[in-house]
RNA sequence: GCGCCCGUAGUCCAGUGGAUAAGACGUCAGCCUCCGAAGCUGAAAAUCGCUGGUUCGAUUCCAGCCGGGCGCACCA
């Protein structure tokens, strides 16, 4: 549609600077939009505004030369100037009746497109370390992940969604010690649980677990070889319920990366090599930098430490590089906020060995401030008191629950009140889109049981002209944008771009609902309406799907 | 001190250069003999944090302030 409008008004300039009417064929870079208010068309161009500098004249005069020299094609019903020189396109109905037809023949690929061309693109996101069940937190990030990996895949990239496991290191060791320490203790032995270990109900579950399995004599091991049985066997249970936890939030993933795989086969080992053979590392005070600085970072950061253990971040150099040999075009890590000052320097490490820094993103969820009542719920991994992913999934459900999580972008902060979110009936927004879909479903139903339905009456598409109601034309043009939505939407990773959209197509539903009844005495007119009514179903449910969230027949 | 994110109606927020700033909650006034009222219609409510700059045009871009959140390890 926008591009038929560009057209006329390309060739309407070129009619007018032949006519001498326009002193310059120069078309500038207008743009065609859809304006804010109804009274200003369906479309409008800024192109006499644009043009201002280089015809030195004024926008109107400009704008009424074009109009002047326009040959309208038969869906544009007329052409106005107006403002500040905007040139308005109002539409004939019939130029919105195709929709239909797209919707339903496209059906659950509606809004599908090619953006993407096929390119290469993993998303990992929560990579939680399997040290704790998942929190509020980690729920807003796989809701967000899984969101954005959805829309990408519509969009016509190839995505893969991964989950990279901090299998390795410190925690993993605290974690194991802190069962150790729960384990001694269930046993009789009198023990000084350390401040520094996780101290949550869990630990002790999962002790009295090893317990069990290693029998009474396992008590007498020396700590250091019991510490990482403990860590092994509790990483390998806490891991098992982050993935159920997950799956019940409708979250899979196409590979957990194991961290310690990248020791094991030797990736990091190789990665340490090809920095220093690429001379980007140096020694210094006993340990090994990495001059991260000489690609954006505000300092140089340590690979190996001087005790000669790596660090986190020559994992993460391995890891990432190891992504990109994998073939994914473009990287992206879904972080919690609190991690911002980490993305300098792994960028840093991936331009270094010679990726583009479009290749890499990061994107940052701000935090979620849990509150009960409207006053904030402190939470502590550590000291095991927190709200944990599978809590809200239970009182909330999954719907709900994703739903909240995207309805902002994510560079703002989200409260997410729990006796709000628990209310299952009026207030909350994942009701009102659902909602939608359901009473499609029960006119559809009602129209079934009056014989009104067979598949070839949606297929000709001969009533449709009946559709002329301003609710009508509303659902038809909203219908129209969302396959620009979602591309919208893909273009910059933002999940609530079609939260906004679907509260607009419910809102106009509903609106329509109540103000016209779809089946009626007139035949015609009612298949019309089933028509359209059964478009607007379909969509709400790709849209919802996107996001992750059902759409259910009956509530 | 440095860096990142955010300042839009009483509250929560949408809006990446355009004409009258969108929606939700809350408030007020209405709508079910009729396809699901988990819905709809209407009203009141915003000097878009402040000051400059760029532009024909700034809530949007730039700079500097002010306020809030979060980070600044040879931890992960």
């Amino acid at each position: 549609m926008k591009q038929i409008i560009e057209n006329m008004v390309r060739a309407a300039a070129r009619t007018a600077a032949a006519g001498g009417m326009l002193p310059s064929d120069q078309v500038p870079d207008m743009e065609i939009e859809v304006p804010k208010h109804d009274s200003q068309g369906d479309f409008s161009t800024n192109f006499a505004m644009v043009s201002a500098a280089i015809q030195k004249m004024a926008p109107r005069q400009i704008a009424q030369a074009l109009v002047a020299n326009m040959e309208p094609v038969d869906i544009i019903e007329k052409i106005e100037v107006a403002g500040p020189g905007f040139i308005n396109f109002f539409l004939r109905p019939a130029a919105w009746h195709p929709v239909v037809d797209q919707v339903l023949a496209a059906d659950d690929r509606y809004g599908a497109s090619d953006f993407g061309k096929g390119v290469p693109v993993q998303v990992e996101f929560v990579s939680a370390n399997p040290t704790g069940p998942l929190h509020v937190g980690h729920g807003r990030g796989a809701a967000v992940g899984d969101a954005v990996a959805n829309i990408l895949d519509f969009a016509g990239f190839r995505v893969s969604r991964e989950y990279y496991i901090n299998d390795s290191g410190r925690q993993i060791k605290t974690l194991g010690t802190s069962v150790w320490f729960r384990l001694l203790a269930l046993a009789g032995r009198a023990v000084d649980f350390p401040d520094d270990c996780y101290q949550g109900d869990y630990i002790r579950d999962l002790a009295r677990q090893v317990l069990d399995r290693e029998g009474p004599d396992f008590v007498n091991q020396k700590e250091a070889d019991a510490v990482p049985v403990c860590a092994r066997y509790a990483a390998d249970r806490i891991l098992g319920e982050i993935r159920q936890d997950l799956t019940d939030f409708g979250v899979t993933f196409d590979r957990w990366f194991s961290e310690q795989s990248l020791y094991d086969t030797g990736r990091l080992h190789k990665t340490l090599a090809d920095l220093k053979a690429a001379e980007l590392v140096y020694e210094k005070d006993g340990a090994l930098w990495f001059s991260t600085r000489d690609f954006g970072d505000e300092k140089d950061r340590v690979v190996v430490r001087s005790n000669g253990l790596t660090t986190y971040f020559a994992s993460d150099i391995a890891y990432h590089q190891e992504k990109y040999e994998r073939g994914f075009h473009r990287v992206i890590d879904v972080w919690g906020a609190d991690h911002h000052g980490y993305i300098n320097r792994l960028a840093a490490s991936i331009m270094a060995l010679g990726k583009d820094r479009e290749q890499f993103q990061v994107i940052l969820v701000q935090l979620v401030t849990l509150l009960r009542d409207g006053k904030p719920v402190q939470m502590s991994t550590r000291a095991g008191e927190f709200v944990t992913l599978k809590d809200i999934v239970d009182e909330v459900g999954r719907d709900a629950a994703r739903f909240m999580f995207l309805s902002r972008s994510y560079d703002s902060g989200l409260d997410f009140d729990l006796a709000v979110a628990k209310q299952k009936n009026s207030d909350n927004p994942v009701y009102y889109v659902q909602y939608v879909h359901a009473r499609i479903a029960g006119i559809l139903a009602k129209a079934k049981d009056q014989g009104l339905l067979s598949d070839t009456d949606f297929r000709k598409g001969s009533h449709l002209s009946l559709l002329k109601t301003s609710e009508e034309i509303l659902l038809l043009k909203i219908m129209a944008d969302f396959p620009a939505q979602v591309e919208k939407s893909a273009a910059f990773c933002h999940p609530h771009v079609i939260f906004t959209y679907l509260m607009s197509l419910a809102s106009a539903f509903h609106a329509y609902y109540n103000r016209h009844k779809v089946i009626s005495d007139d035949q015609s007119l009612s298949l019309a309406r089933l028509s359209l009514v059964l478009a607007v179903k379909k969509v709400i449910r790709n849209g919802l799907s996107l996001l992750g969230v059902s759409a259910p027949e009956r509530m």
